[in-house]
DNA sequence: ACACAACGTTCAGGATAGTA
DNA sequence: TACTATCCTGAACGTTGTGT
């Protein structure tokens, strides 16, 4: 894995020079570019109080746009748990992130061991897994995008939600045709599905007529 | 082939800021 | 003030690699 920098230079570790304390812990030092944190007293901070019950194997609907996304408003950022905000450049990252991703991809540490020193440093103490979705978000918001690539971008999203299109009507019309041994053009399928939509929208469920 | 461990991904739940 | 959107955490799940 790679990085880029805020300047656009690859980085294969974009890591700050370490030492390694008295207990054999990796120590990354602050580097005085980085963008402070607000200063927090992490020894103080509360434990996770997160009391989640067992997920629901269910999928729900309920915070998903028309095209299966999560609703989105603007980013506020102010949550942070623990360890803060998720850092959207290697620079932005504080010290326990920063540990993280060098002992996760430098020293290839497992994920036991990382959490450990994380809790060790922080007072903290996190679930098995939220070191690693942190990592595997950070990733995410690391990534800089270059500017040439967007409209690739939005023009093969278009191309492949074409496709889609194309291949939904024409897989309802196999599933029509399978069902009753009627074939429809995908046109008149996509024609009539709109009607009905419509029918229902404006006077409740369509009834099965037969 | 099977069991197990480790990992990455998905998603529910809670917290919180913004908005009507 | 109630509701909504967004964020972070952590459990559950699926995948992959390794040992027997």
């Amino acid at each position: 894995m790679s990085f880029t920098s805020i300047n656009g230079d690859n980085m294969d570790l974009p890591f700050a020079k370490e030492s390694v304390n008295a207990s054999g812990t990796t120590v990354i030092p602050e580097p005085s570019t980085f963008k402070v944190k607000e200063e927090e007293d992490k020894s103080e901070l509360p434990a996770p109080t997160t009391a989640t019950t067992k997920r629901a194997r269910e999928k729900t609907q309920a915070t998903e746009d028309e095209n299966g996304s999560p609703a989105k408003k603007n980013r506020t950022g102010k949550k942070a748990g623990p360890l803060g905000p998720i850092p959207m450049s290697y620079e932005e990252a504080g010290s326990e992130d920063r540990l993280t991703i060098e002992m996760r991809e430098k020293d290839g540490k497992q994920w036991l061991d990382i959490k450990a020193a994380i809790e060790e440093i922080t007072g903290t103490k996190f679930g098995n897994t939220t070191l690693k979705g942190r990592y595997a978000r950070m990733k995410a918001n690391f990534v800089i995008f270059e500017k040439e690539h967007e409209p690739i971008l939005l023009d093969v999203k278009k191309d492949i939600e074409q496709k889609f299109e194309i291949e939904k009507w024409q897989k309802i019309a196999d599933g029509i045709e399978a069902r009753c041994g009627q074939k429809y053009p995908a046109t008149a399928i996509q024609k009539k599905y709109k009607q009905l939509s419509k029918r229902v929208n404006t006077s409740g469920p369509v009834v099965n007529d037969g």
